[in-house]
RNA sequence: GCCCCCAUCGUCUAGUGGCCUAGGACACCACCCUCUCAAGGUGGCGACACGGGUUCGAAUCCCGUUGGGGGUGCCA
């Protein structure tokens, strides 16, 4: 009876999580759902020198964000060490696993001296040496024969044994390497895909080499995706790149973009429909779909799909996504409120809200420098004339959003600003009102804006700007 | 050096021998709509890296070249 497939998601947690592994996430995940499977989740923290404890936080914590959730508790390698020890053991005595306590600045300059490919050489292959203090364990590889493997999106692949180098299982410090305790693992979790990125490609021969020597006769399938680059065409790193998830969701991305953004990183919809429901990926994702060229991260196109997302969301749903980047709290969402759906169609991230709302909750506001100049100063006498004209008008008008633009309206009429059929040109003509008002060129709808900040703070900022001319 | 891989608009992709004078999306440009800005509408710019084959026919298959990437760690 075959049961049901297993996937996993293996970070080490030696950085954030930046998107790269969040594809990689994501794409075990869709499988997983897809096939009634599961995800589980295990940190590979055996590099006791590099792993940083704090940072499981971090990735639990992302993915919880971006809903990718795991099934079963997080295993941690740190904690079964002696699974990887016995493992290695069983090599020891198979031969197939052999001692060394060559440094690296020895097998350096034996591959110099030699002139040949770097790498190690074997050279204590048939030293007989014994475990001890200063010696690292090494795979015997194969001097011969081929180790293929499929691959659901690259196809078959094949290495020859021979450019495979004899490889540690074991530091010297005990402690084992990723080749050994990920196969061990994989094994022992009963993984029936491993879905990973491209840089693993070429450690698979000998992650399949330590499970043939070991008898497992496990073989999961593979599926190495493609990795993900910057403008340099460059893999991303956290080094140069600023990708942390994290950092995303700072900056007001909504997860679901960035997941929805995610999944078309080397796949995409039949139908071409990229902007859509989860759950309709889930559904049409397949592994055998998947590109084997690099992506390029373009955060344009993931910017654009978070407007896409925000707009969908109700006006309700978009003020409780935007509270936690609003800085004066309540102060704001009581100015946001009856703006919020006007707000919600113009920003394309939740940190632009604030400042679009801000004049409405200041005191006194700060006009732009470029925004007098451009919106009022430029149009001289006629500015003059539309800052007295309005404020006479909304001194006395009804205060709804009609009558506000009725008396707008009737103002740019009296101050000129009309077209050749007598018209107002309410572009040109509340641009001195929307600076003196809101202090910046652009915002959201101008007689909403007035409802909101009510009659008297507006008369109060059009007579300071009046003042100042 | 050696091993592995990739190659369609600027970017993400559709395309699996004829439906392709190559489709969509983002970006960009123009116009329309319009109280600013968005959104929306219309149109535009824009690609099969190159050279050989195979075939009646190639973006699609094969070989080579060029370009790019990944790996080559007592990192994962």
């Amino acid at each position: 009876m075959a049961s049901a497939p297993r996937l996993r998601f293996a970070p080490s947690p030696t950085g954030y999580l930046h998107v790269g592994s969040a594809r990689a996430v994501l794409f075990n995940w869709l499988v997983a759902r897809q096939t009634g499977g599961e995800m589980l989740l295990r940190i590979e923290d055996t590099d006791t020198e590099r792993n940083r404890p704090e940072l499981v936080d971090n990735i639990l914590e992302v993915l919880d964000w971006l809903d990718l959730r795991w099934d079963g508790e997080p295993v941690h390698q740190s904690q079964r060490i002696d699974l990887y020890r016995e493992a290695a053991d069983k090599l020891v005595a198979s031969g197939h696993a052999y001692w060394c306590d060559c440094t690296p600045e020895q097998i350096q300059a034996r591959a110099k001296k030699r002139g040949g490919p770097p790498g190690y050489d074997g050279f204590c292959r048939s030293r007989g040496l014994q475990s001890g203090p200063g010696t690292a364990l090494r795979f015997r590889t194969p001097d011969d024969g081929v180790t293929a493997f499929e691959d659901l999106v690259r196809g078959p692949v094949e290495f020859p044994n021979a450019s495979l180098e004899d490889f540690v299982l074991l530091r010297s410090n005990g402690t084992p390497t990723f080749l050994l305790a990920n196969l061990v693992d994989d094994a022992d979790m009963g993984i029936t895909h491993v879905v990973r990125g491209e840089e693993h490609v070429n450690g698979t021969p000998k992650y399949l080499l330590i499970g043939e020597a070991l008898g497992l006769g496990y073989r999961p399938v593979f599926a190495h995706l493609p990795v993900l680059v910057n403008e340099q065409r460059k893999k991303l790193s956290k080094r140069r790149d600023s990708v942390s998830v994290a950092d995303f969701r700072a900056e007001g991305y909504l997860p679901e973009a960035l997941v929805n953004y995610l999944a078309l990183l080397g796949w995409g919809p039949k139908d071409g429909v990229e902007i859509r429901p989860l759950a309709e990926i889930v559904e049409q994702f397949r592994l055998e779909d998947v590109t084997q060229s690099p992506a390029f991260f373009d955060v344009k196109k993931l910017r654009h799909f978070n407007a896409e997302y925000i707009r969908a969301l109700d006006p309700e749903a978009f003020v409780e996504r935007a509270r936690p980047f609003l800085s004066h709290g309540e102060a704001t969402v009581e100015v946001l409120e009856p703006v919020a759906e006007l707000v919600r169609d113009r920003v394309r991230l939740l940190t632009e809200v604030e400042p679009m709302v801000d004049f409405l909750r200041v005191d006194e506001v700060a006009i732009e420098d470029k925004s007098w100049q451009k919106d009022v100063v430029k149009h001289g006498e006629r500015a003059v004339a539309m800052l007295d004209a309005t404020i006479e008008r909304l001194g006395t008008c009804g205060w709804e959003r009609d009558a506000i633009e009725a008396a707008l309206h009737a103002a740019a009429a009296e101050a000129g600003f009309v077209n050749d059929e007598g018209h107002p040109q309410m572009s040109k003509a509340q641009a001195p009102v929307r600076a003196a008002v809101t202090g910046r060129s652009v915002g959201p709808p101008l007689y909403e804006s007035l409802v909101v900040l009510g009659r008297d703070r507006t008369l109060e900022r059009l007579r300071q700007a009046r003042a100042r001319l």
